[in-house]
DNA sequence: TATGAATGAGTGTTCATTCAT
DNA sequence: GATGAATGAACACTCATTCAT
């Protein structure tokens, strides 16, 4: 401190090899769920990241090809809390729904997964491909999970007919709105919106509609 | 005349004699429905309301504040279509739900509503106080319209009981789904949802989930 | 200045009208024509015009495109210079010629026409397309008119045979030179060359070197 | 092996055992050469030279050093060509003459010559200093020598009375333009210029148009 | 000596906003 | 009221240069 003017502490010079791309990605997907793609800044990113804005570019081209990473990224982060929650098809059906939906009521909505659906559904409209390897990566594999769960649950005879597909979405329906709920009125209104209390009553409900008549 | 897709083009000749703010909300709203609010440029707007870029400045402030007043004229605009389906609380609910919800999938997924849903879902992180009035204004009404019916419901014995918000959600949850799914998945997958069956199948269902037990 | 410390006196903004894009094309011809069109800011360029930075893009789409506006403006410029030279076919041969280079010694080197000329040469590579407008709007017309002047001449049995293109680039080629010769070295080096003793001599020497034997 | 138009992809495999500064040198030129010192890029010398960009800054300073360099280097190479065209002074002028005139025709044209001179042009401007050295250690050596060779000649009664300085650009003159006419239009134009036959017809025009009146 | 990740100043371009007409 | 030229702040992206390894 008793040097002259400019002593500035140099902000060290990090590393190369550390995961810099993986928390380049990690900073931009913070950025990008909270302002969207438009109005994230890269130099925001970079600051967050701890880096600064030319070095984004050493590993992406371009702020649309950080968005796709960011979004690439997300498939490999969730798939898995959609996987283990999903290949439990031991047990009858009703205790299975039962496990599912409340460790969604959980555990979703606690984590960025509000967010980010909230985010791809803003930007699938700017980034069309982006919604394809949405639905192909997570939508859809989840859905067929699901629907095959309910498939083989009306070939044992636990659930009367209807189309499985369709039922998946009225089983998901309501744990999607109630996420998107929180979601997008937790902050700026008084309203609550107990997940857990929902997850319970609607599993309730729905079992009971779906239950074969026999 | 249903505006969607690549429809933008069409530059609407001049419309009603002096409605020139309406003019521009509705330039407005179809373009931030579309492209969100950061991506939309003023610049465009004032060509598809066939004005110039300067006139916006004599009717709003400032792009947020045109986009408030998209926002404050869904309401006046789309309240009806909510408010027909839903205040026909004659008959037993079974009927009315029935007509409703087929209502919603023949009418709401071949208007507006699927984009402009997406587009508050959107902004509402940017912009706080806006997801407040669309809660005040659109969803909680709706939301508490079929809420009261189905305490009337219950109270008549129709139904089981249950927390009637929670079964409103466990009703409208599924139909939001597959709004959102039709709107973000359509244009970029083959993956095809057929709203009305839906409705059909989930009123089934639902219904027999919620029926009193006797 | 007794006013508080913001009294900076606000740039009155000019109106339209003026010839703007005359006055942008101006400014960057001289900045382009010193520091090449790399190295030559816009904000410079908008500088020099006396507006701002923006204001270029209300008339030029993109830097590579005022380029090309100020290349087409040099031609329609020079055109004229050229024009008036090689138009005064009547007289002898010999006499118009000297009267031609004499002039060119006389008015161009004191032109902007050595500068332009190093940076078409300049810029040819990274622009290729520009040196065909230059080629068809500069130097094709200009070597078209000497050549069939010198073609007119040997028919009347002024001149002695040869290619008359080839005898063009014979007269031309030393003024060129010349012209090329200040312009890189006037000012890096004590080395003069006085423009008009080449002319004049060069005149002497190429026509007794062209005449025609009889 | 001609290095012309967009030959530039070839990636010339390692070269001499240990020259390093030699190979940058030879891409820095390659490049500056065809884009121009501000439009070339050093990531782009690096990989051409198969290096890596740090490399470059243990052997050179700065971009500009290397391209100071790059100019020094000209010398050294090229004088070669000029000289042995030019110390042949033996022979009556006309003959000297007609084989040098003859000679740029053949060998300049398909060297890299025209293009290192179009370079020099291009950032005269740029690098004064630079053109002070390619002045003295090139140009001015070289017109000395022809200067010289008029001047014996003068002395010798073959030629007549003239600068001799003044001679030497007319005798050169249309070289440089022909060979910057090919530079300059040969790709983007059909124009076709045959620089050996216009060294022949120059040369029998400018001899006779020297020649002693006896 | 060589590498290549990191830096940061700099540039072209966009766009909401203002203001003279 | 309407216009559209002008503004200027902001942002994505580039690239010569540095430095830890």
């Amino acid at each position: 401190m008793t040097q002259d003017g400019k002593a500035l502490e140099v902000p060290p010079r990090r590393r190369r090899k550390d995961d810099r791309p993986g928390e380049i990605i990690e900073a931009a997907l913070a950025l990008f769920v909270v302002n969207g793609f438009a109005a994230t800044k890269l130099s925001d990113v970079a600051q967050r990241a701890g880096v600064v804005k030319g070095t984004l570019y050493r590993y992406f081209d371009t702020k649309e090809s950080l968005f796709r990473a960011v979004v690439q990224h997300l498939q490999v982060e969730n798939l898995e809390v959609v996987r283990q929650a999903g290949l439990q098809e031991t047990g009858p059906f009703a205790q299975v729904l039962t496990t599912m939906l409340a460790r969604i009521a959980q555990t979703v909505s606690e984590s960025k997964i509000p967010a980010i659906v909230r985010m791809v559904l803003a930007e699938s409209r700017s980034f069309p491909d982006l919604s394809s390897i949405w639905h192909d990566e997570i939508v859809a594999p989840m859905l067929g999970a699901m629907t095959s769960m309910i498939a083989s649950a009306q070939a044992r005879g636990e659930l009367g007919p209807g189309d499985p597909r369709l039922h998946a979405m009225s089983i998901m329906g309501p744990m999607l709105m109630g996420i998107l709920y929180q979601e997008v009125f937790r902050s700026s209104t008084n309203d609550w919106l107990d997940l857990e209390s929902l997850a319970r009553q609607h599993t309730a409900t729905i079992l009971k509609g779906m239950k074969s008549d026999l």
